[in-house]
DNA sequence: GGGAGTTATGCAACTAGTTGCACTGCACCC
DNA sequence: GGGTGCAGTGCAACTAGTTGCATAACTCCC
């Protein structure tokens, strides 16, 4: 599981309460490993009980007190095991291709519609992505270790979206020619 | 949920077993919706109470005695009305982006190795994928109905692994240049 | 004083997917 | 007759992820 292993890798960066990680999830990290509050809460109990990081109150006033987590010795050991132990690649499920392969079997049109909107909702993200690479990485080729590393993950996903937009348009074509016949 | 759906399409191109139906998603629709056939047993047993398929046993001589399932009118409805329906797009969870994100903590030669592992899964991919869509589909021009949306999953699996395998390739010379720095 | 919004943590119940094992029947080969 | 291997179905126990809800403290605005 790499749910821990990105915590591990988030918190190595800035230490932070599971509230902090959770949003540092819904951008960043959590573009390529996403994960819900209650997800990253439990996780982090068991990671405590693992020695992999360890926890402890803050008091704050003007807001509610927090748990600061940071990662501990036991935790660097793992995180350099896992990056260096052999991996599967991801087992990808993709909905959408399940639909176009049964396209014949439903409304051919409200199929359209709907790649039409997940074409859409791609070139939205992809929007982000080459926004983030324009601020916060305009001289890429100067990078080195760690800013090297963010910005790598980012050309990963620029690619990935790029890669389904344009198929997202190779089958919207296709199928509306094959309409038109 | 999909993996309903996936196996009505599939059955709905041909009824079949629950053995028959865990062999087809080893190869194509597995190839963008993986299950293991205890995951397919189960569900079939799921979709015969929700009525969605039919099953009935077959006596074979010299093998094992099989349930043959076929999708209903129910099933068909079913399908239908989830090919128009809205989803969400895939929530991609990519181990490997979290071990680059990471890499500054733990053994760069050997993620290096790891990178350059999974760069030849994705080339040995892709080549399975060129491969059928040459000899499947020699004249893709020509193609309608359902086996023009058969090519177009395939068209996914290819783009899909070309941005994998090109990424990893951008990634490698990344890393060894930083690392001779 | 009351409601909306943010920060902060968590339980319970559920769905989905994985892993390991167990069983049957038959064929084919040594 | 003994081993391997394929066809065929399935249970049990586990891990991972989702959804809905609960609670608390404090701010800001009407």
């Amino acid at each position: 599981m790499a749910l821990e292993h990105a915590i591990l890798v988030s918190l190595d960066e800035r230490s932070g309460s599971g509230y902090e990680l959770a949003q540092r999830f819904e951008k960043s990290i959590g573009f390529f490993w996403p994960a819900t509050h209650q997800q990253i809460y439990r996780t982090l109990k068991r990671m405590v009980d693992l020695g992999w990081v360890s926890g402890h109150e803050v008091t704050q006033d003007g807001r509610p007190d927090k748990k600061v987590y940071e990662v501990t010795e036991a935790g660097h050991g793992e995180l350099a095991r896992w990056l260096a132990a052999p991996g599967e690649p991801e087992t990808i499920r993709h909905d959408l291709s399940v639909k176009v392969r049964g396209a014949s079997l439903g409304d051919s049109t409200a199929l359209i519609g709907e790649i039409a909107r997940h074409r859409d909702l791609h070139a939205e993200r992809l929007d982000v992505y080459l926004a983030i690479e324009k601020k916060d990485f305009p001289a890429p080729a100067a990078l080195s270790g760690r800013r090297l590393h963010q910005y790598l993950v980012l050309r990963g996903g620029i690619r990935a979206e790029q890669a389904l937009v344009e198929w997202c348009d190779e089958v919207l074509a296709a199928m509306r020619e094959d309409d038109r016949r």
